[in-house]
DNA sequence: AAATAAAACTACAACGTTTTCGTGTTAATA
DNA sequence: TATTAACACGAAAACGTTGTAGTTTTATTT
């Protein structure tokens, strides 16, 4: 393009970004050739001069999954209004995916990162790869699933309170007999929320029944294993057949729960109220349609975004903190 | 590094690829100092220098959605296992974004594109962007979406033929009256399958009544517009009660569809049998879960990336080619 | 008209790699 | 011993920008 106008690439390059030192006609004359010929600047080689990619990575574990995209959305969203792209890494809840990808991203192509980590990596709590990233300069915000050992930026809800109150609405809605249905507690969601479940009981002086909580194997919550998950289940009302409420530490237990309950006659919700986590799609379109936690997955993308944002460009430089999105009950028809 | 070694740029650049003319000594020093130190040749260096990014663009309408999420898998599996990110952008169906979205990629970030259009594209037609990328020597593969006028790779499925097999079925079932819910045919998709519709009820001589063909407006596919496409299926009921099949060109439809049948007392599948398209969550979540046309987008997502990346890598030179990825027939337990 | 100041533009280094070509050292050959 | 070949390494250019530090041109002042 210099060569064309015959003029130096420094007047182009100074012309496009209306340096005081170029005249207004050689401006206006440049930027014309350069609409033109659609002139693009070449972000990578904006990038290595700036040192400054205006990317930002984003880790998680599972792209097929309603809160996970919702989150996404809400990177994106933000990320794009502030001039950042967003590069997208799957780690399909596997350790060493992670890792793979966290290399690829923190080799200069990043200039931060937002993650949720893979179940793998909170079983093993090794979390190597993650502090190496920091140590490199390279800002990280987590969320939803946290690692408190790590520090850095996190956001994430109030997973025992959220459970707490949706424990407690159950109560105050008459049920006497509630059980949870939760993952084994090597994933700190599954585990808060218990916690929150027993808190609930506990100060409306119910007696925690350990036959009452269902401890899911995790790897088991995909698409192709739902048999196990429907026999645990199934076990639970046969144990407990007089069970008036449940809750549940995501829509799809919920969503089985109901199913079950209802072809061997239970009428929801008034013989069983029933609430979820997460606000889906399926929460939505169950019949009836269920009551739920909402998470504000968006929100929680775009918090993410701006603290991380933030950092990068160093307007923050205060220490790291824990953010809490404010979740709310969706009361639909499983509830009464 | 090279300073702390006391050797050139160019010795450890050679070394760290095994070149040749460095010795097995020097190489497995300098490895091992790489290593120690962790290491990481700078991506963005490469890409300048290689004028390859080993990154590949992906733009979607929208990520809180079944199939596109399947899709997605499937290309970063592949890219990832090549060697390649992925980076995506969100048009939210709107004309202007994902052209911006396209700027934002094709200064240099990219080494090939992924994408499906947005229905604002489809509508005005205006595909100057999708032109001007190609022209640049970008290339590009589009899917689902695809549209006939521009000459690139395609990946897409049958969805005449699809339809026209899921309505055949619904026929041989012994359905006679057989509705389907669409949408507006500036869809190409929509439009397709409405045509398979057809054919599949002529040759097998049913009058087509257009008071079955609920065109619906697919500005208000999403969440927060559910009471309108309810009232117009319920309409559909109320017009013409006898109905005993239904085909709805996505499981959302399908699902309503199925909800409001319920409530008005009709028995599924013994009194209407109904076939969706996509095989996402609802579909298998739905009671009776419900019969359906599966796309396979994480094939698809694999196959689009494969040519892409041949493309990219200049192994193929052949014309462009619309790939079609075969369907299939999930009966569930909405038909008989 | 000469000196000075301001304006407009250019040369060049730098970002971190890869690669081509060149150079020095060692070993093998005549 | 002199020549040549093989080997091991380094210097420098290139990728497309940006910013600093000049340099040239034009305008203003004395």
């Amino acid at each position: 393009m210099a060569r064309e106008l015959d003029v130096s690439v420094s007047t182009v390059s100074k012309a496009l970004r209306d340096s005081s030192d170029i005249s207004k006609e050689t401006i206006s004359k440049i930027k014309a050739f350069a609409k033109q010929v659609n002139y693009k600047p070449n972000y990578i080689a904006q990038s290595l001069k700036n040192q400054k990619t205006k990317t930002i990575g984003v880790i998680i574990p599972d792209i097929v999954h309603h809160f996970f995209t919702k989150v996404i959305k809400g990177i994106e969203n933000l990320a794009n209004r502030k001039g950042y792209n967003i590069i997208i890494g799957l780690s399909n809840e596997s350790l060493s995916n992670e890792i793979v990808n966290m290399e690829m991203l923190t080799n200069g192509s990043i200039d931060g990162l937002i993650i949720s980590v893979s179940r793998e990596t909170m079983q093993k709590q090794n979390y190597y790869h993650i502090d190496e990233t920091l140590n490199q300069g390279i800002p990280i915000v987590m969320f939803d699933r946290i690692i408190d050992k790590i520090s850095c930026d996190k956001v994430t809800i109030d997973d025992k309170k959220s459970t707490q109150n949706a424990v407690d609405k159950l109560i105050q809605n008459g049920a006497k007999k509630i059980a949870i249905i939760t993952t084994k507690d090597y994933m700190s969601v599954g585990k808060l929320r218990t916690e929150g479940y027993k808190i609930a009981l506990k100060q409306n002086n119910i007696k925690v029944d350990d036959n009452l909580i269902i401890e899911v194997d995790d790897n088991l919550l995909y698409e192709d294993h739902l048999e196990s998950l429907e026999f645990q289940i199934q076990k639970m009302f046969n144990n407990s057949p007089r069970i008036d409420g449940i809750f549940a530490v995501n829509e799809l237990f919920a969503t089985v729960a109901m199913k079950i309950a209802k072809n061997i006659g239970i009428n929801v919700p008034d013989d069983l109220q029933i609430i979820g986590f997460t606000d889906g799609i399926l929460s939505r379109h169950a019949s009836p349609p269920l009551s739920t936690v909402n998470q504000h997955g968006e929100s929680m993308g775009e918090k993410a975004t701006n603290i991380l944002i933030s950092r990068i460009e160093n307007k923050s430089t205060d220490n790291y903190r824990t953010h809490i999105i404010q979740t709310d009950l969706i009361l639909r028809d499983s509830t009464k």
